[in-house]
Order: structure tokens, then C-alpha cells, then sequence
DNA sequence: GAGTTCTCCTCATTTACTTCA
DNA sequence: AGTGAAGTAAATGAGGAGAAC
């Protein structure tokens, strides 16, 4: 949009980096070599497709050419192999898409793959490397750290998925199993009143450990270990949950 | 300490380009 | 072969956080 208007304008610009673009407006167009004061009475309404190629850009006055949005960007890949080849629309108003070679993007993932952030100088010093712009390298660094926060993000909802069915199942083991030593309630067995003693200490693990000395670990073993899985299910449930809000 | 500016970041969105039916 | 939809990734813009002044 900002490309065709540009293209269809009479390119008479005169702007000023005052007024309504404040402190934030003029950072960023300095990063993206936007000039804050411009003046251009040199160029003819053309149709985008017919516009200014970049083979017309360096025959052209270089005062000219600093007031078209992205141009420089262009100049600055005219080595990228791939830049070249994709540019069909050679030379149109609107902004270009860099493609990166195989070459470009294997050294952004190795470099990435050692820090997802990279200081100034490794900015730099890696934009030298790949013949691109700082600002390029910085752009693709972050699109590539919300790409892989993205990717994370869809893993961790797998695992969580998978969590809470496994949860579920274990959950629904677990209430038969409570079921079926309830069912024992009928001929009051010996197992059954221990169940209701440890039902009433199973607050605190602390006190699990100090009852499980006192009495006869064996036995209460197993509904000790009924009362650990559930109050686990609970929490894990708990935790699934919280996650998932 | 409060206000301002700068730098760098995330996030949402746009846009150019590719792939595939 | 041509075309449109969907997908991908580079680029953009807004706004937040922290540091320096």
C-alpha cells in the first residue's frame, strides 16, 4: 500500500522529522535509513511496473536516489545471488523481498543456534560475512526467535496434551482402584480401617514418613501409595491447568 | 527521584514470493 | 500453461523495558 502510493505519488516530497512522528518515529526511520528531511522534485509519474530499476537507480543522481524508500536495502544485496533472481518486478516502487541463499541462512542458523541474540559487534561482523545489512540481520534474528518461541509453544502444547490424557487415564485407574478398596468397607477389613486412619494423616508428607516408621510399613504401603497418586493426579491437574490460563 | 532519550526487544501485522492443487 | 489459495519468511510499526543522562 505505502509502496503503490509511493509509486503513483508525483514525487514531490518535502518532509520534516517533526511534528506528529515523535522520538520513537524518528528512531526507526533512522533505522531504516529513512530520511527525516527530503526533497525530491526529479522524478516522473510512472506506472510501479515500469518504474525505476536498479540498474536505472546507478545511472541516476545519488541525491535522488536517497529519498526512495528501501533503495539502499536493494544496493546493498545487488551481490545476493538469490536477491537478484527473485527480483521479477526489477525495479518496482514497492519494497523487494530478500531471499537469503542456502549459503546466508546456513550461517544465520549456525550463529543462531550459538546465541539467539547477538551484540553490535557480532551484528556487525556477521553482516560483513553474509554481505547484508546490520538492520537485516537483526530483522531475520528476530523473526527467527519468534519462529522458534512459535514452534516451542506448539511442543508444549503437545506435551501438555498428552500430560492431561495420561493424567486422565491414570485418574480413572486410580478412582477404581479407590472403588474397589471401598467395596472392602462391607466386611470391615483390617486394610479398610488402615485406609481410614491414613485418610485423616494425609495432609503433610512429613507425617506419611513419621506414620509409615510407626506402624507397619507393608501393609501401608499400598494405600499410602493410592493416597500419593491422587493427591499427584490433583496437583498435576492443577498444573496443567494453570499452565494452559 | 522524575522526566527524557536511546537502544533493543517482542508482538502483531503486512507484503513479496513460492508452492501446490 | 495459467491461476488462485495457502503457506512461508522478510519487513514494518507499535509499544514496553531498561540504561544513561
Amino acid at each position: 500500500m505505502e509502496g503503490d502510493d509511493q509509486a503513483c505519488n508525483t514525487r514531490l516530497n518535502l518532509g520534516l522529522g517533526l511534528g506528529e512522528n515523535g522520538p520513537r518515529k524518528e528512531r526507526d526511520d533512522r533505522n531504516k535509513g529513512k530520511p527525516l528531511v527530503c526533497l525530491d522534485l526529479t522524478f516522473a509519474l510512472r506506472p510501479k511496473d515500469e518504474a525505476v530499476n536498479v540498474d536505472d537507480h546507478e545511472r541516476a543522481d545519488p541525491a535522488t536516489l536517497k529519498v526512495i524508500d528501501g533503495y539502499e536495502d536493494q544496493c546493498l544485496n545487488k551481490e545476493n545471488e538469490s536477491s537478484k533472481n527473485h527480483h521479477k518486478k526489477e525495479g518496482g516502487g514497492g519494497r523487494k523481498k530478500l531471499r537469503l541463499t542456502k549459503e546466508q541462512s546456513i550461517l544465520l542458523e549456525d550463529s543462531f543456534k550459538r546465541h539467539s541474540t547477538l551484540n553490535p559487534a557480532q551484528k556487525q561482523t556477521l553482516a560483513e560475512q553474509l554481505k547484508l545489512k546490520a538492520r537485516q540481520v537483526e530483522v531475520w534474528f528476530q523473526n527467527k526467535r519468534a519462529r522458534t518461541k512459535l514452534k516451542q509453544t506448539e511442543v508444549d502444547c503437545e506435551f501438555l496434551k498428552k500430560c492431561c490424557e495420561s493424567l486422565g487415564d491414570e485418574n480413572r485407574r486410580l478412582k477404581k482402584e479407590l472403588q474397589e478398596l471401598r467395596s472392602l468397607k462391607v466386611g470391615q477389613s483390617p486394610l479398610y480401617i488402615q485406609l481410614q486412619k491414613a485418610a485423616t494423616l494425609r495432609m503433610c508428607p512429613s507425617c506419611e514418613k513419621n506414620i509409615l516408621k510407626a506402624n507397619d510399613e507393608g501393609k501401608n504401603a499400598a494405600v499410602f501409595d493410592v493416597v500419593r497418586k491422587n493427591k499427584k493426579l490433583q496437583s498435576g491437574f492443577g498444573a496443567a491447568a494453570a499452565h494452559a490460563n
